[in-house]
DNA sequence: CCATCTTTGTGCACGCGTTCACAAAGACAT
DNA sequence: ATGTCTTTGTGAACGCGTGCACAAAGATGG
């Protein structure tokens, strides 16, 4: 769902399918905070609940690690917080590059949620000369000249790429060259990347669109039940659109 | 994939699968690219490397809202750039409001890729009555006291949540309440929602988290295969991790 | 008008992911 | 111990998504 390119065949790592590892992180935020209050086991049923997925799931998610549950209780919380993170390789300290220090790359370097688990922004990278040697979120950020060199001393593997979309690919290719192999892409591009290297893209324009998509879909199904049997002419599955030619409602 | 809570029972849209419609934006990204340099017409093949999928995927999916395409020939770039265009609903205005004007909701705001297609940001929304009056990218800040007036005046369907965490929830209800039925959350908790009310999220700590995942798991098949038979004690599938034992905490 | 060549549109098979439903396992009380 | 009750772990069925491979369709040239 996030790889650019490459047709990763269902890479069941481990004989984790990947969905599940997808929800993993899910699960660790709920069970954190139900370490935080003192809970000290919780069933599949409620935490499944709390993580929004149904409990079967959850079991299976869970069966897939091992077999961290006892029958007629529950999960052990604190355990259980030990070994999603061991498994998503949270217990080690993952140093990460931001790229493209505009905007978005700013407001990533200031977020929080950075540091909490494991991630610690290792060095924040510009092309602009102006914005080198400028403090953003704490970290002076340096030239892309030393990118390579920057990559390579701190032994970084995660890039984060919220550079403008017509130097991503080129961006991308450098980070790849100077040793990453896991990118998280904000640019909306596709990037091409070499097998081996993971790449997973978060894209605004591409979620809001999607939206829109479904909103339109109600107002069309909602026009057309409350229009009756008006539109009597143009009916079937053949109509191009639900919005026809007058929006007929919503927006001004 | 993303809506917070809802079993959504693989809503395919009038016959549009999930999938097929979260690869359109792409694929009308790589269109209008194609339209900028006035290419007419493009094959299945050169669109489907251009956006980064299979070419057997790509004609499945057009195939789907129609019959667009000419053998031999390819299809048109312009007339799929309208297709789609009116398919995802970008035809019309998408006023949205963003709610929780931090670093991440300033820089939502600046973000280009909004306007571009569709979408304008008709407000923002802060609950600092600090904010109230600012001016963040051309528009000036409300509170968010407002909020029902100003979604209900601005015909606002799709609300855009960029607040902590602990607020996130009550606002998703508000926005709800007041008309909003497509959420985009950025904050990373659960979104509870009523049906028929989409919500999608974006994570970036989860994205992290899921490379980890997989970049551990290369450091660690690296590893076994360098280390060969070093490691032939505790071999097989049976290892519980990467890092040994030493669970620390056992289940009481 | 016919032959050839290109490219679409899709039938089909396969695999992943989800969900149901239930047997097995353990806690707890008597 | 034994029975009851709760909750896990999983076998099995089903549906969606993907990709192969090919026939049909149309363009193009002779």
């Amino acid at each position: 769902m996030a790889t650019g390119r490459t047709h990763r065949p269902a890479t069941r790592s481990r004989g984790i399918p990947e969905a599940t590892v997808a929800r993993l992180p899910l699960y660790l935020r709920a069970l954190t905070a139900l370490s935080e209050r003192s809970v000290p086991t919780v069933s599949s049923e409620e935490l499944a609940a709390a993580a929004g997925v149904n409990s079967a799931k959850l079991r299976k998610d869970f069966s897939y690690l091992g077999s961290y549950g006892t029958r007629g209780v529950g999960y052990d919380v604190e355990y259980l917080v030990y070994q999603i993170s061991r498994e998503l390789g949270l217990t080690q300290d993952w140093p990460v590059v931001i790229v493209g220090i505009g905007n978005l790359g700013a407001a990533l370097a200031n977020y929080g949620g950075f540091a909490s688990r494991g991630f610690r922004v290792a060095a924040l990278i510009d092309a602009d000369p102006e914005m080198a040697g400028k403090q953003v979120a704490g970290i002076t950020v340096q030239h892309s000249d030393d990118l390579e060199k920057i990559i390579s001393d701190n032994g970084v593997s995660i890039g984060v790429i919220t550079t403008p979309p017509g130097v991503a690919q080129q961006v991308c290719e450098r980070l790849v060259a100077a040793g990453v192999t896991s990118i998280l892409n904000f640019a909306p591009t596709v990037l091409s990347v070499p097998d081996g290297v993971d790449v997973r893209k978060v894209d605004l324009s591409i979620e809001l669109q999607i939206l829109a998509f479904h909103e339109q879909r109600k107002a069309g199904e909602e026009a057309e039940s409350q229009a009756g049997a008006v539109a009597a002419a143009h009916q079937d599955d053949d109509e191009k659109g639900p919005d026809g030619d007058v929006p007929a409602v919503m927006p001004a």
